[in-house]
RNA sequence: GGAGAGGUGCUCGAGUGGUUGAAGAGGCACGCCUGGAAAGCGUGUAUACGCCUAAAGCGUAUCGCGGGUUCGAAUCCCGCUUUCUCCGCCA
């Protein structure tokens, strides 16, 4: 969420700002500032008032040794006579906090200048772009008619076994989807990701952390008896390892990766966005997510991008680039590029990653510090990317690689899975 | 799952109702000392919010978390959480 500091003292360039992404800001604002002079009127009395409250209890304990009885018994009856004002205005206090809070948490990150005015996904800019688009003829097939035909991925036994968007992978399938899960993370690795292997569990505190909650709780599995969610991403847990935690400007920038099955509820989607791998409930994953200084964030978001970016040339896909627009990016980052890679059989860009700048936004509700030279705490920025998730780069794959032979595997990534053909 | 014992600052560790934000030790930082270093000596060493233009300074809160008792709680009571030990179960 935005700092109260942010808000209250720019509260115009935050409207401005919300307004490029689509969000009238104008009311919330307002409300919070008003909420604020209350939260900041009320400490200075109730602080003062506790002041006075702490030093007469002092005295009474004196007084008591002393034997003064009578002038202690007196001191304490003011004192109680005191505790009930300051009883109001600690629930003043705590309300206008609790409210505030309700409030900053349904206001999104204003985004960087360099996003592009837009409200939909039709307007994101392509930053640029790269691979061959393959030729397949009439007789191409779409990845889940490849995958039956290999028998690589048997969609109606998830169905039996759990239900739609979770698939059964089998043989040469598994060994692809466990090739590419270790292809990216030894990329990361020597790119200087420490991997991570983090729970796929979480509790709220960590939802809320990373700002799936309370804002998006339906995309999640919830697993009500114990109050515990599924992870939709690795960000969740592995961003979630700094919250509350300080960091020294030496561990800067932090760069972790992780591996992990995803998990999304996806409520609403339907048709063919939903067909085959295009999205599922359940998907592998690897994320890479840094935390750096404010001053280094930008130049972070570019390494990153350029990282992804070697990543789809390895293996040989079409790729392109986009800056989301405004009306697209989402609501907790400042800047996002989006991978796509060309799905040749279906005729279709297929998102594959997307890597974003959180600036502070996230390690506000986190409070992730650092210590910056002069001992000062403040927030670090976040960052996070799909490095890459697996079935869109697999439906791609299988359908642009489709030969009469069988489906070739590039070369990048024949030393990971053991054979260079399905067949 | 059952029983018991714990959770104090960067670390260890004292503290069972009254200047305890917290003894003591260690670590770390700075200064003095030194040709340089070590040792020694001195000083400092949490976070958040608020007052103040800012700094300095001051106030409030925080001893796992949340409530309660009390004029006053690290210390007493209740709930939760977590760690350890024993039993049970188990990949």
């Amino acid at each position: 969420m935005l700092t109260l500091k942010v808000i209250t003292e720019n509260p115009d360039a935050v409207i401005e700002g919300l307004a490029r992404k689509h969000f009238d800001a104008k009311e919330l604002i307002t409300k919070v500032i008003e909420l604020d002079k209350t939260r900041r009127n009320t400490q200075v009395v109730l602080d003062a008032n506790l002041a006075e409250l702490n030093s007469i209890s002092k005295t009474i304990g004196q007084l008591m040794k002393e034997g003064k009885k009578e002038e202690a018994e007196a001191a304490r009856a003011k004192v109680n006579e005191m505790k009930e004002g300051n009883k109001v205005l600690e629930e003043t206090k705590s309300n206008a906090e609790q409210e505030i809070q309700n409030i900053l948490v349904l206001i999104p990150n204003l985004p960087h200048s360099s996003v592009p005015e837009g409200r939909t996904a039709e307007e994101n800019l392509v930053e640029r772009s790269g691979g061959v688009i393959p030729e397949l003829g009439e007789e191409a097939l779409p990845h889940w008619d490849l995958a039956k035909k290999y028998d690589l991925i048997d969609f109606e036994l998830g169905v039996k076994i759990t239900g739609a968007g979770f698939p059964v992978y089998k043989g040469y399938g598994c060994r692809l989807q466990r090739a590419l899960i270790n292809f990216f993370l030894d990329n990361a690795r020597e790119a200087g990701y420490l991997e991570i292997q983090p729970p796929y569990v979480v509790n709220a505190d960590s939802g809320y952390g990373t700002g799936q909650l309370p804002d998006k709780e339906g995309q999640m599995y919830h697993a009500t008896a114990d109050d515990l969610y599924l992870i939709p991403t690795a960000e969740v847990p592995v961003t979630n390892i700094y919250r509350d935690v300080i960091l020294n400007e030496s561990d800067l920038p932090v760069k972790n990766t992780a591996y992990s099955a995803c998990f999304r509820r996806e409520a609403g989607s339907y048709g063919k966005d939903v067909r085959g791998l295009n999205r599922l409930h359940q998907f592998d994953k690897v994320e890479i997510v840094r935390i750096d200084k404010p001053e280094h964030s930008y130049d972070s978001l570019t390494e990153m991008v350029n990282y992804v970016q070697t990543l789809v040339e390895k293996l040989e896909l079409p790729w392109r680039i986009l800056r989301l627009c405004g009306g697209d990016i989402s609501f907790t980052s400042a800047l996002t590029f989006d991978f796509e890679v060309y799905s040749a059989a279906q005729k279709r860009w297929l998102e594959v990653s997307s890597v974003s700048n959180f600036e502070s936004y996230q390690a506000n509700r986190l409070k992730c510090r650092y210590r910056d030279e002069n001992k000062k705490t403040q927030l670090c920025h976040t960052l996070n990317g799909s490095a890459l998730a697996l079935p869109r780069i697999v439906a791609a794959l299988l359908e642009n690689n489709q030969t009469p032979e069988g489906i070739r595997i590039p070369k990048a990534l024949v030393p990971y899975t053991g054979f260079k053909l399905i067949k």
